[in-house]
DNA sequence: AGAAAAAGTTTACGCGGGCAAAGTTTCTGT
DNA sequence: ACAGAAACTTTGCCCGCGTAAACTTTTTCT
């Protein structure tokens, strides 16, 4: 680097010996100048390293290349882990991602958009709060901003829609249920948040029905997002009271069995599908945690690498298309069955 | 909402009845205008609903009113909670917080800190990865623009830097486990990324020292930031090769403890410290999920909230002052114990 | 080699606001 | 009521880059 100071792209394009609108072009795609004008201005930058001003460049541009990606709750590992993987596909298309966590609000999924808006992003993605999302504030957002939802679904809002197959693996881990041992009962929460919830209650009732077994569902107090917690709390409360039918639970997420599981444990109840055991207990979604409960928690794996793969890929493809396109593409991932030891 | 299209500031001036610089003051600072003036551009403001372009704000402005927070891995509850509170605090005090994970690797640091550096933020506030950073880039960084450190030091870099009192909070540990039963082991891991686990061992040395006590450290292999993989792994061999000197294991983190944990449950070992258990484990950092671990896992809860807090205000203030202070102020906050069953 | 095509150069303007200077109006305090 | 301070208005330039038009140079191809 040498000592001479670039302040804008002026200043670097004198430097470069190539000329301003030029080397704007050049940085707005490299490709798109002449092999031996790249390689001036790849010297220059190599002396000098100058950069772009990102705000007077997005100043006149009508697209940014920044992609919003907006989570109901980081402090979730599984948001965590998914916004990772999407994060990685949008840099490696070129963009820049921005992560956003609504904690679990409202007020705070719109104030992301709102702030995602007059950034002027290209896109956003967006994994709703689900029935506690302000329905119209984000459909008019989407109806705007190219906005593809994943993980959970509103009702014709946003161009696209990637999540998981709840009937199928609902119905997967039913099955397996009930192949092993006892028919499950579903431990969910009364007013489930995510309405992720209400599609596996209706799985559940299907593939029991389908196996000509009676459903059975446990429904316990609790608002926020504390899931632990709530089913910890009063999943005492459930075993105590004897209110589970068979010695098998399914719980509506992990996240619900890991409090179930700690609620049983301190109980002096032995979880597991081992000989001496009184409780299977069984989750949904795979949390990174899952593996490392006691004992380990047997889950369905949802196909995140698919469902951030394909949700990157529509909003790409939603960018580069002129007119949005009439119809709303959606589609379901199956889930896998992670087989450990608690049922 | 009227009809009008207000495109810039201009045109929203012309129908707030004010002028354009004193509407430019107005956003800058609502409360440097007149109440009248103030009162007219808000009424101005429901009717019309404009808001300033970000760019064009940005781009004159010396000082963005952006604040990067770069934490070494999201994945990790640890540090997506912290960066909650802190993502809190400082949109309370009227910043914008940019959130950005190193995903546990020293070149996506470097690179995160680069991508920040184009957006001119007002500071930063990074929880280095530790013994893995680039300490030179980091530092060459923060001599640029105003950063503290939070979590992990990196010795004379930033402006400030907050954290735990290891020395305190191990004494404090080991002091119970040997109150209340034999003294533990130290389970760490022989490369250990973060800076915090050296200073871990060096203060669980000392604390045995002060206790009359011999210490004993075991260091298990790996590499990477998944300590429950590694320490689940590795602890089987220490469980079963008998490594340990006595019934107590106190891990550098949680998160080896959760798979430590894991593993001592594989091996039918009851963990806890009432009558027919066999090991104690103890753990530091009070993660999310050790309330939820069976058992609960004894461990020492950082104070976040003054970690976090005091960063934020370090920054502030650094980014009120024209010249930085030659000083570079340090604090260390001390450790909780948290009882639970695990020892 | 000659001509068309491709790429680069010059020149000029616009984006949406920050900010400074000079002048005008409105607000304080006595 | 009046002076001085405070706040506001006008005017005008600047930031750093995108982009269009008109023209010149280089490349490519028959």
């Amino acid at each position: 680097m040498s000592g001479a100071k670039i302040r804008n792209m002026e200043d670097f394009a004198a430097v470069s010996g190539i000329s301003r609108p030029t080397v704007s072009k050049y940085f707005n795609n490299p490709d798109s100048v002449r092999k031996s004008t790249r390689f001036k201005i790849e010297a220059a930058l190599e002396r000098y390293d100058y950069r772009p001003n990102i705000y007077a460049i997005n100043q006149n541009r009508r697209r940014t290349k920044n992609i919003g990606l907006v989570v109901p709750n980081l402090t979730d590992p599984f948001f965590a882990a998914i916004a990772r993987t999407m994060e990685g596909l949008i840099v490696g298309a070129g963009y820049n991602p921005l992560l956003l966590s609504s904690h679990g609000g409202p007020e705070q999924e719109i104030a992301n958009l709102e702030s995602l808006r007059s950034i002027k992003p290209a896109g956003v993605l967006l994994a709703p709060l689900g029935r506690a999302s302000w329905s119209d504030d984000v459909a008019q957002f989407a109806s705007e901003i190219p906005t593809v939802l994943f993980d959970s679904n509103l009702d014709g809002v946003g161009a696209a829609f990637f999540g998981s197959d709840n009937a199928q693996s609902i119905g997967l881990i039913v099955e397996y249920l009930c192949r092993s041992g006892e028919p499950p009962s579903l431990l969910e929460m009364k007013t489930p948040i995510n309405p992720n919830a209400n599609r596996r209650r209706r799985a559940y009732f299907a593939a029991m029905e389908r196996l000509g077994l009676e459903p059975h569902v446990v429904q316990i107090d609790g608002t926020g997002w504390d899931f632990e917690e709530i089913s910890y709390t009063e999943g005492q409360r459930v075993l105590e009271g004897g209110q589970l039918r068979t010695n098998t639970v399914l719980c509506s997420n992990d996240r619900l069995a890991i409090g179930f599981l700690a609620a049983a444990y301190d109980q002096g109840i032995r979880v597991g599908r081992e000989a001496g055991c009184s409780l299977r207990i069984a989750g949904h979604d795979d949390h990174p945690f899952s593996r490392y409960t006691c004992p380990g928690l047997t889950t369905i794996s949802q196909d995140y690498d698919s469902i951030g793969a394909r949700s990157v890929e529509a909003i790409l493809k939603l960018i580069g298309e002129d007119e949005p396109s009439e119809t709303r593409e959606e589609a379901l991932f199956d889930g896998r069955l992670v087989m450990r030891k608690s049922a």
